[in-house]
DNA sequence: TCCGAGCCACTTTTT
DNA sequence: GTGGCTCGGA
């Protein structure tokens, strides 16, 4: 957290450096002195501690910081030894930033925090406990998703099912939404499978739990609905939680699923002292199974509940604030909160219209090296976007610009590809039944026992329910492989088994090493050609490294199941790029937010799938991203993007038109949208020079958007179609013929072959057929 | 068993 | 445009 982007220790560490001199002291009134920087509303939420507690928290209102001081507060009032308090998050990185302030507040104490964690790092911890009631040994490991697919696709093919039409990744994906609500396979509603290899999802369910037992693994979401099967079938283990937690808390509760919901739940039954704190405008995970509704329920699902809003904002200016709030008060399904702030007033949101992505990735170059020369650290600035493909224009401007910046997110450490060989290696040596380890490495680097061989071991398995090590072993005994394939097999038992002895008094780390050499793996890269072999060989130095920070394998391979971490090397000094997504929980001073237009954010995609569902949550992934900032917000949208390597055309994002004008500021070029347009569009916000920033909300297109957007609150699912400042043409019938000539600034002449209200689809005589809005092009 | 050409599909991704 | 996956020939 130390050179990570976010600062939001500044605001709070006076106080804390205070708290912890102090301990558990009092001021001379009596009170309690760590009390003594929060403000109202914070206080409050420290100080109710009894029954149920809703704390929405805006962005940037110091929640962590309540929350922290909330849980010192319960250990210094003696309220709860620090074992009987769970505290729950969805990240690692948020429990360890948790711990480290609690720490700072109440000191070693902290050590005695066990229940505080993740919720799957807890889950797992109190199913390791009961293992056997779910069918599992206690040593069973946990799958990633990477397994998941893998075994999915399995199951597939073990039920003969095509497994090109449906994909293991697919079939991974339904299982796992179904776990997120807490379904074991007998509870799926019937009706739910129809879309999925003719209704067999349920069937295929079933038979990958049945795989998973074997295997003794649980997958992610698994850790859940074991811990909820166990609490409800065995009421003595559910009590023995139950009166442990006298109090519970959890963060971002916005983002809980079904299944966490229902944890939750059972293990509040006894005390009923649940905090949940979140923020129903920052809820962006909807797609993995979030479930808004949780948040917005609460009151009804823990009667008596209080809510306390924390509105009070310290990071954002004003303005920033103004625009996000407008933005977010489109937006039906929310508890509703108005931010504020002390703060001076700021520079307005800029808003900026470019010709095409590459302009874009240009301009915002331009601008962090401009803000730089003016004394501003590259760290400060951050580009977030919708989607990871939006990226590559960012980061080639970048490296022709020699202006550092690093990605956050992307492929995290432990799921890269030597990364995971490696470990299947250490997997295989600890469990030798691991017959996914077995499977992905048996023969990496090449050994000769490639897919037939491995079918026959497959046969022999399945036919007598013994793991494919021991299979192995019997099909040396037998005809049933080539003479190659049965020396290359045994050499390769061997080798295992003598790893396996060598590890008993063998350091971790050394033990890696070791086998990596002696299996050929590091050997394998040397000799690769690939331009990526070098940077595996760095990864593979990297996890020894890791190894060696512990003292078993088992402690080790634990670790990494559930601590997926990215591999952030430290390096100060570098401009931000991430999604959206990555960036929530973040802030800087400067944030530049691109491809805000129509089909990229919102997402077509999201749209198609959710309807306005989806269009909310998109709008709150703006909001968040709004809110990220502190002093400036600097929005763009480009008239034309290459996506695949395909011109599109592109009208700005509905979410531009709903930002409060007193709030932005619009700079556009000239002549973005042509210059064919109808008597409406020739003054719209986005065409013309630079007027004064008052003449632009005074035009009859900016007068139309609004009157479209007034419309458009009342009608929530308008997707498609509304008349806006910037689909400039005239909706209804179009100026242009079917078979008529036309010429596009992107992409020359062509010809119309269909014409759909505004939007042409035309013959391109050098780019083949697109579909483009009849306002770019002009009559040939 | 291995390798290359051709084909498809492609958001977001805390664990 | 790119990577991942399959199929056909060496």
């Amino acid at each position: 957290m130390s050179t990570g982007p976010a600062r939001k220790q500044t605001i709070s560490e006076r106080a804390m450096a205070r708290a912890q001199s102090s301990g558990a002291g009092k001021n001379p009134d009596g009170s309690a002195p760590y009390l003594d920087d929060l403000n109202e509303e914070q206080r409050a939420a420290v100080v109710a501690t009894e029954g149920p507690v809703l704390m929405l928290a805006g962005a940037g209102t110091g929640k962590t910081r309540a929350l922290t001081t909330r849980l010192a507060h319960l250990l210094f009032t003696g309220r709860a030894q620090a074992w009987q308090i769970l505290a729950v998050t969805f990240t690692n990185k948020a429990a360890r930033e948790m711990r480290d302030r609690i720490a700072a507040l109440v000191g070693p104490s902290v050590e005695g925090m066990q229940w505080l964690g993740t919720f799957h790092s807890i889950a797992a911890q109190i199913l390791r406990r009961h293992a056997e009631l779910a069918g599992l040994k206690s040593s069973f490991t946990i799958l990633d998703a990477d397994d998941q697919a893998r075994l999915a696709k399995q199951v597939i093919e073990a039920a003969n099912i095509d497994s090109k039409r449906w994909t293991g990744r697919g079939l991974a994906m339904i299982i796992d939404g179904w776990k997120n609500r807490g379904l074991t396979p007998d509870k799926v509603p019937a009706n739910e499978a129809y879309f999925f290899a003719d209704g067999k999802a349920i069937g295929l369910y079933k038979a990958y739990q049945a795989r998973m037992t074997t295997l003794n693994a649980a997958d992610f979401g698994d850790l859940l609905v074991h811990n909820l099967t166990i609490f409800q079938n065995h009421a003595d283990v559910l009590a023995e939680y139950q009166n442990r937690f006298r109090y519970m808390l959890v963060d971002e509760y916005q983002d809980t699923n079904v299944a966490q919901y229902l944890w939750l739940r059972l293990l509040a039954q006894k005390h009923k002292n649940i905090c949940c704190v979140g923020d129903d405008d920052q809820s962006i995970y909807g797609w993995r199974g979030a479930e808004v509704e949780n948040i917005l329920r609460f009151e009804k699902d823990f009667p008596g509940a209080k809510v306390i809003r924390l509105e009070r904002n310290y990071r954002s200016t004003p303005a920033i604030l103004g625009a996000a709030s407008g933005l977010i008060a489109a937006n039906t399904a929310r508890l509703g909160k108005e931010l504020w702030t002390a703060r001076e007033d700021g520079e307005k949101v800029k808003i900026r219209g470019v010709w095409d992505g590459e302009e874009e990735a240009r301009l915002i170059g331009d601008d962090i090296e401009a803000e730089q020369s003016k004394g501003r650290s590259l760290s400060e600035m951050a580009v977030l976007v919708r989607a990871s493909f939006l990226m590559r224009a960012f980061e080639e401007r970048f490296n022709m610009l020699g202006l550092a910046y690093r990605v956050v997110g992307g492929p995290r450490f432990y799921e890269r590809e030597e990364t995971r060989d490696a470990l299947a290696y250490l997997r295989l040596i600890r469990s030798p039944d691991n017959d996914l380890a077995f499977e992905r490495i048996v023969n990496k680097p090449k050994r000769g026992l490639g897919e037939k061989a491995l079918q026959t071991l497959h046969k022999i398995a399945r036919s007598q329910n013994i793991s494919l090590m021991v299979a192995s072993r019997q099909a040396l005994e037998s005809d049933d492989l080539h003479a190659a394939a049965r020396r290359s097999l045994v050499n390769f038992l061997d080798t295992v088994e003598r790893w396996a002895r060598d590890a008993k008094d063998m350091a971790p780390a050394d033990l890696a090493e070791l086998v990596l050499e002696e299996a050929g793996y590091i050997e394998m890269l040397k000799n690769s050609k690939s331009p990526q072999a070098p940077g595996k060989l760095d990864n593979l130095k990297e996890l020894i490294q890791a190894v060696s920070e512990f003292d078993t394998l088992e402690g080790y391979l634990d670790h990494v199941a559930l601590v997926a971490e990215r591999n952030e090397n430290q390096t100060g000094g570098c401009a931000w790029l991430m999604t959206l997504h990555a960036a929530k929980g973040l802030e800087f001073p400067i944030v530049f937010l691109p491809g805000w237009e129509e089909e990229i954010f919102p997402s077509k995609r999201s749209l198609d799938e959710k309807g306005n569902a989806a269009l909310e949550e998109e709008r709150r992934l703006a909001y968040v991203g709004i809110t990220r900032a502190e002093e400036s917000v600097r929005i763009s949208f480009a008239a034309n993007r290459q996506i695949y390597g395909r011109w599109q055309a592109a009208i700005p994002s509905r979410f531009i038109d709903e930002l409060p004008e007193k709030h932005v500021d619009v700079m556009s070029e000239p002549g973005l949208y042509g210059n064919t347009m109808g008597d409406l569009a020739s003054h719209s916000r986005f065409d013309g020079e630079k007027l004064k920033d008052d003449a632009y909300y005074d035009n009859p297109g900016w007068r139309r958007a609004r009157a479209a957007g007034a419309r458009r609150a009342s009608t929530p699912v308008q997707i498609e179609g509304s008349a806006r400042a910037v689909s400039v043409s005239a909706p209804g019938r179009s100026k242009y013929k079917t078979g008529q000539r036309v010429f596009h600034q992107k992409f020359g002449y062509g010809v119309i072959s269909l014409i759909e209200g505004q939007k042409l689809t035309v013959e391109f005589e050098h780019s083949g057929a697109k579909k483009v809005i009849d306002t770019f092009v002009e009559a040939a």
